[in-house]
DNA sequence: GATGAGATCCTC
DNA sequence: AGGATCTCATCA
């Protein structure tokens, strides 16, 4: 079943960036389903989160969209080449998203293969929020994009993840947010290997 | 108008 | 270790 626009809109990102293990995203860009199960996120905390685009209630074309109701997308794109995914949560002027780091591939595995440009499956497919976007097809074009519509959606397939099967750890990539950089709000399924590498 | 850095990944 | 190369913040 579809997740319903309630479940984004509760206030507790952290909380729920676990949950969102073991729900399942998918995608049908160009008229092609991909998708499969989420096995790692980070919560990203709004205003009052020094890793956050929209800190300090920091407002711009990019970020607008994070202050939005839950239960939409924010794609933007690092480095100037890779789109990374998201999922704003809570309510309206809470800028609160989770970032969706890795799946693990189920439909649409030969679409996948085609778009990263790969001959055989390997967990580098989808494992890591740059990737990740490539192999699903997520680009600007669903910045904005309902999460209850038909573009790009999640759905809850009673995967349960027990507590004790959920790793935590400080945030990837994000040095430059002094204390903050040390909270431990990411989160990934034990032992998976489809997992993104920590460096 | 210029510069510096970033929620990444691949290749050398 | 370094390169790709878009968007935004800061400074002039």
């Amino acid at each position: 079943m579809k997740l319903p626009k309630s479940f984004y809109t509760r206030p507790d990102v952290v909380q729920l960036a676990q949950e969102l293990l073991g729900k399942y995203v998918y995608t049908c860009v160009d008229g092609i389903l991909t998708g499969g199960m989420i096995v790692e996120t980070e919560a990203y905390s709004g205003q009052n989160d020094k890793a956050c685009h929209a800190h300090l209630n920091r407002r711009t074309k990019r970020t607008e969209i994070m202050y939005h109701e839950g239960g939409i997308a924010y794609v933007y794109l690092v480095y100037g080449i890779y789109h990374l995914f998201n999922i704003i949560t809570n309510t309206e002027g809470n800028a609160d998203a989770v970032l969706v780091r890795a799946i693990e591939p189920e439909v649409g595995v030969e679409e996948m293969l085609l778009r990263r440009g790969m001959a055989s499956i390997k967990p580098n497919l989808t494992a890591g929020p740059g990737v990740l976007s490539i192999a699903l097809g997520i680009d600007k074009k669903l910045y904005g994009a309902d999460l209850t519509g038909s573009a790009v959606w999640l759905e809850d397939k009673n995967t349960n993840i027990p507590s004790a099967s959920i790793a935590t750890g400080p945030r990837i990539g994000i040095d430059y947010a002094e204390e903050d950089a040390l909270l431990p709000w990411r989160f990934w399924v034990k032992g998976n290997k489809w997992v993104s590498k920590k460096k």
